[in-house]
DNA sequence: TAGTTACGCAAGAGGCG
DNA sequence: GCCTCTTGCGTAA
C-alpha cells in the first residue's frame, strides 16, 4: 500500500501519559495539509551503571512501572551500563528524583522521549509517514516543506491597555484587519463591536486561516501576551490549536514568555534574526526594515506613536488599518528578504532542532553526536562529569605594535576551531578510547593531559561532513545553508567549553584553544623568519603582516596569495612529519589595507588589542574603510563623535586636510548647533534598583525618566534591557524625554570628540589640544 | 527551555593626604 | 585633588 506512504515535515511535537504508556505525537506539514501522527505505548529510557544495579533495585522497590535491562553498552570510562526503562513520564520523573537524591549516576536522563525517538532515527524535520495502520510510523526522508505563514500585529491604546485592532497578512496574499467599534465592513476591515467581540472574531480568523506558522515582531512577548491578558479578562477561550485546544502562554523564571499552540508554531522575527547572527544597532521593526528593506514605517515619529495610533483610531480607522497591515507586511518581507524560513529549515535539517527553538546548540550537539556514540557502543557522559579543575583559555591575542602603516595584509585561518577538531581529532569518544589504546602510532596528544585516537572518532567526521556540505552550499550559492552550517560548526567548540553541555571537559576545549595559540604564534614566527615581514598584530585566528612602505598594490595582493598558499602547505608538511596526521588547516589571504592604524591605549604607549582601523583595498581598485572595536562602531558613543572619527580618518587615509574641519566642528558644538547629534544610547542591563555598587550615567538618566513618568501619571515603565537615550547636561545626565538643563559642551568636546580623534592624531605626532587650542579646561 | 573567553574604556567609589 | 580599584557596557573573534 505504498500509495498511503506520504512525505511531511515535523512542525511540533508533544508527549503525554496514557493508559497504554507514553504517547508521542507529532504535527506534520504535508503537501495536502496538516497531519497528526500518534505513537503510543512508548517508554522513556536512560542509563545507569551496572555496578549500581542492586542499590537501584533497592531504592526503587516501592516504585512500579519500570524495568532494568542489561545492554551491550559502556560509559566513556569503559564501565558497563544498563538501560532503565520507565512506562510513563510520571514514573520516570519520580525515579530520576529518587536516584538523584541518592547520588546514583544517571546518563541521558534528560533526553525527552519525543526527542529521542526522532534523534535515534536521524529524523531532522523531513519524514515519511504511514497513517493507514496503527500504530503510525515515521522515518527519515528528504522533503522540502511549503508553509502557510500568517503575519500578525495588534495596535493598542497604550493608556487604557485595550486592543484597537488585530491585523493579519498571509504569505499567499490574504489580508484582514479586525477593528474595535462599529462601522461598515469592507473587503479588509471587519468591525467587531466591543473588545469581547474582537477577541471572538480573532479566534475564528486564526482557525479559518489555519496557518502553520505565525510570525510577528516581539509577537509572543507583546501581541500574544496582550491578547491573552484581554481574553482572560473577558473570559474568552482562545481555542486556536489545530485540535481545538487552547493557546498556552507561560512565563519562565527569567521573564521570557513561551507560547504553545497545538499544530502551529510562532516565530518572533527578532529572535530568528539574532539566531541567524544578524546584527542591528536596534532591533525595532522600524530600524530593521529600514536597514534590510531600505524603507521605514508609515508613522515616522516613534516618540509620539502611541498618541498617533489613538488619534487614528478616533478619526481615521482606514489609516489605522493601513498602518496595522503595513507592519504585518514588513515582517513578511523581512522574513522573505533574509530567507529566515529557509535558514530555519536548513538548521533543522542539520541539527534536528525544532523550527521554533531558540539557541539550543547544546541539544544540537546531542542530536548529532549521541546516536553515533550509541552505535559505537557507548552512552553519553553524566552532566558536569568532565574535567574542570584546570584552566582552559580562549583565543590568543597578540600584543600589537602601534602606528600608522601602509600595506598591511590580514591572513586568517578559515574556520580555525573546526579545522583543529578535524586535524587533531578532538573528540569525546577518541579521548576515552585513547586510555585503552596500546599503539602509540594511533594516538595524537592534545593539551591539558588529553590524548586522542586517530581513528574511530565521531566529532572530526561530523565536522568533515559539515565542511563538505558547506562547500557544496557555497558552490550552489545556497546562502542560508552555508550560514546555518558555519554557525553550527563554530558552536561545536562553544558548547564543549560550557558546563551546560554533557560533553563539557576542559581537556577537550583546551585542546582546541591551546592548539590555536600554538598555531597562531608559530605562524607569526614563521612569517617573520622566512619572509622578513613584521607581524604587527594577531587575534585568535588572524595575523596582520606589514609589508613595508615601499610596495605596490599589485605586489601586495600577490604576496598575500603566495604567503597563504605557502604557509598552508608548510603546516601540512609540518603536521604530517611531527604527528603523522593530515592537516585541514587553511590560511586565507583575506584583506589588504593600503592604510592601517593600530592605535595606542589611552594614556599609554602600548598598542591596543581588538581596536583598529584601515582602508581596505580590493582587487578591482575600490576601497572601503574598516573600523574594528573603535568608537565609530560602538552603539554607546554619540553620533557626532562617530561621524567626526569617520570623516577625519577618511581624510587622513586619503591624504586630505582635516584640521579646519575639527576646529569648525568644535566651535559649532559650543555654539549649540549640533545638539541633535549629542545623544547617548546605552542599554540598561539590570533592573533600575540593582545598580547598588555604583550608578552609571545611563542609570541616573533612567531614574530621572522613571520619576518623570510618575509625575506625568503615565503607565510607561523603565525596564531592564531598555535602551536609555540621554544627554549630559550641566546638571548631570538627563533623559531625552524630559531634558531640562543646558548641555555640557565641555563634556562633549573633552569626552567624545577628543578621544575619538586622539587615537589617530597622537600617532601623527599631533593632538586634539594642539588643533583646537587651549579651550579645554578653561571653562 | 543556558555556546565561549579576551579586551578597552568611561565613570563611579573610595582611600590618601 | 590625585590615584587606584571596581563596575558596567559593548565589542572581537
Amino acid at each position: 500500500m505504498s500509495a498511503l506512504v506520504n512525505s511531511g515535515f515535523v512542525l511540533s511535537s508533544n508527549q503525554r501519559d496514557t493508559e497504554q504508556g507514553i504517547e508521542l505525537s507529532y504535527w506534520l506539514v504535508t503537501d495536502s495539509g496538516p497531519q497528526y501522527i500518534c505513537l503510543s505505548g512508548q517508554e522513556q529510557v536512560f542509563f545507569v551503571l551496572h555496578t549500581d544495579e542492586a542499590e537501584i533495585r533497592f531504592l526503587l522497590r516501592s516504585v512500579t512501572d519500570w524495568r532494568l535491562q542489561a545492554l551491550q553498552l559502556k560509559d566513556l570510562q569503559q564501565q558497563p551500563v544498563m538501560g532503565l526503562y520507565a512506562g510513563s513520564l510520571h514514573s520516570a520523573r519520580k525515579i530520576i528524583n529518587k536516584l538523584h537524591h541518592a547520588h546514583i549516576v544517571m546518563m541521558e536522563e534528560d533526553i525527552r522521549p519525543v526527542d529521542r525517538y526522532l534523534m535515534e532515527r536521524f529524523i531532522r524535520g523531513a519524514v515519511t509517514f504511514s497513517n493507514s495502520c496503527e500504530p503510525h510510523k515515521i522515518a527519515k526522508q528528504r522533503y522540502q516543506p511549503r508553509f502557510n505563514i500568517l503575519s500578525l500585529d495588534i495596535e493598542t491604546d497604550m493608556h487604557l491597555g485595550t486592543i484597537l485592532c488585530i491585523g493579519v497578512q498571509s504569505n499567499s496574499g490574504f489580508k484582514q484587519v479586525l477593528m474595535l467599534g462599529e462601522g461598515t465592513d469592507d473587503r479588509i476591515i471587519k468591525y467587531c463591536g466591543d473588545e469581547r467581540g474582537l477577541l471572538q472574531r480573532y479566534v475564528s480568523l486564526i482557525n479559518d486561516c489555519d496557518p502553520d506558522i505565525i510570525i510577528g515582531w516581539n509577537v509572543i512577548g507583546f501581541d500574544f501576551s496582550v491578547i491573552q491578558q484581554r481574553a482572560d479578562q473577558y473570559a474568552v477561550a482562545l481555542h486556536i490549536g489545530r485540535d481545538g485546544s487552547l493557546a498556552n502562554l507561560h512565563k519562565s523564571a527569567r521573564g521570557k514568555v513561551y507560547l504553545r499552540i497545538a499544530g502551529r508554531i510562532v516565530l518572533d522575527g527578532i529572535d530568528v534574526l539574532k539566531g541567524a547572527t544578524f546584527q542591528f544597532d536596534s532591533f525595532s521593526l522600524e530600524n530593521v526594515s529600514r536597514v534590510l528593506l531600505d524603507k521605514g514605517k508609515l508613522v515616522e515619529s516613534v516618540a509620539h506613536r502611541a498618541d498617533e495610533i489613538i488619534e487614528m483610531y478616533v478619526s481615521d480607522k482606514q489609516a489605522l488599518a493601513k498602518y496595522n497591515l503595513m507592519d504585518c507586511e514588513l515582517v513578511l518581507e523581512i522574513f522573505a528578504h533574509a530567507q529566515l524560513i529557509e535558514y530555519l529549515i536548513e538548521r533543522t535539517a542539520l541539527t534536528g532542532l525544532a523550527l521554533d527553538k531558540i539557541g539550543g546548540w547544546s541539544s544540537a550537539f546531542d542530536n548529532l553526536y549521541l546516536p553515533l556514540l550509541h552505535r559505537n557502543g557507548y552512552v553519553g557522559p553524566q552532566y558536569a562529569s568532565g574535567v574542570s579543575d584546570m584552566a582552559s583559555p580562549g583565543g590568543y591575542v597578540m600584543d600589537s605594535i602601534p602606528g600608522l602603516y601602509r600595506h598591511v595584509l590580514v591572513l586568517d585561518f578559515k574556520s580555525l576551531y573546526p579545522s583543529i577538531i578535524r586535524t587533531f581529532k578532538i573528540d569525546p569518544l577518541g579521548l576515552a578510547q585513547s586510555a585503552i589504546c596500546q599503539d602509540q602510532e594511533q594516538l595524537v596528544a592534545g593539551f591539558n593531559g588529553a590524548v586522542f585516537t586517530k581513528d574511530n572518532n565521531i566529532l572530526p567526521l561530523v565536522m568533515d561532513e559539515l565542511w563538505q556540505a558547506r562547500d557544496r552550499a557555497k558552490l550552489s550559492n545556497n546562502q542560508s545553508m552555508s550560514q546555518a552550517i558555519k554557525i553550527l560548526m563554530s558552536s561545536m567548540y562553544g558548547v564543549l567549553g560550557s558546563n551546560a553541555c554533557r560533553f563539557f571537559d576542559h581537556r577537550l576545549s583546551g585542546s582546541i584553544t591551546l592548539r590555536g595559540h600554538e598555531i597562531l604564534t608559530s605562524t607569526a614566527k614563521k612569517i617573520e623568519s622566512d619572509y622578513d615581514y613584521k607581524v604587527i598584530y594577531g587575534d585568535t585566528d588572524s595575523v596582520f603582516v606589514w609589508l613595508g612602505e615601499n610596495c605596490t598594490d599589485t605586489q601586495a595582493h600577490k604576496i598575500g596569495e603566495q604567503m597563504a598558499t605557502e604557509l598552508t602547505a608548510w603546516w601540512s608538511s609540518r603536521l604530517s612529519e611531527k604527528y603523522a596526521i593530515t592537516s585541514h588547516l587553511e590560511l586565507e589571504y583575506e584583506t589588504h589595507y593600503t592604510k592601517f592604524l593600530m592605535p595606542t591605549m589611552r594614556d599609554s604607549d602600548l598598542g591596543t588589542k581588538k581596536r583598529y582601523a584601515g582602508l581596505q583595498h580590493f582587487t578591482d581598485d575600490s576601497t572601503q574603510m574598516v573600523f574594528k572595536g573603535m568608537e565609530n562602531v560602538r552603539s554607546d558613543w554619540t553620533e557626532l563623535a562617530k561621524k567626526m572619527q569617520q570623516h577625519v580618518f577618511h581624510c587622513a587615509f586619503n591624504d586630505l586636510p582635516y584640521e579646519q574641519y575639527i576646529v569648525d566642528t568644535v566651535a559649532a558644538v559650543r555654539a549649540g548647533k549640533l545638539d541633535g547629534q549629542l545623544l547617548y544610547h546605552k542599554k540598561l542591563r539590570q533592573g533600575l534598583q540593582e545598580y547598588q555598587k555604583n550608578r552609571p550615567p545611563h542609570a541616573q538618566a533612567a531614574l530621572k525618566l522613571q520619576q518623570y513618568y510618575r509625575a506625568q501619571n503615565l503607565r510607561e515603565q523603565v525596564s531592564r534591557n531598555q535602551v536609555i537615550k540621554y544627554y549630559i547636561t550641566v546638571n548631570g545626565p538627563e533623559p531625552e524625554e524630559c531634558l531640562n538643563s543646558r548641555l555640557d559642551y565641555d563634556h562633549y568636546v573633552d569626552r567624545q570628540l577628543k578621544p575619538a580623534l586622539d587615537a589617530l592624531l597622537s600617532v601623527k605626532g599631533s593632538s586634539f589640544e594642539q588643533l583646537v587650542g587651549l579651550q579645554i579646561g578653561l571653562f
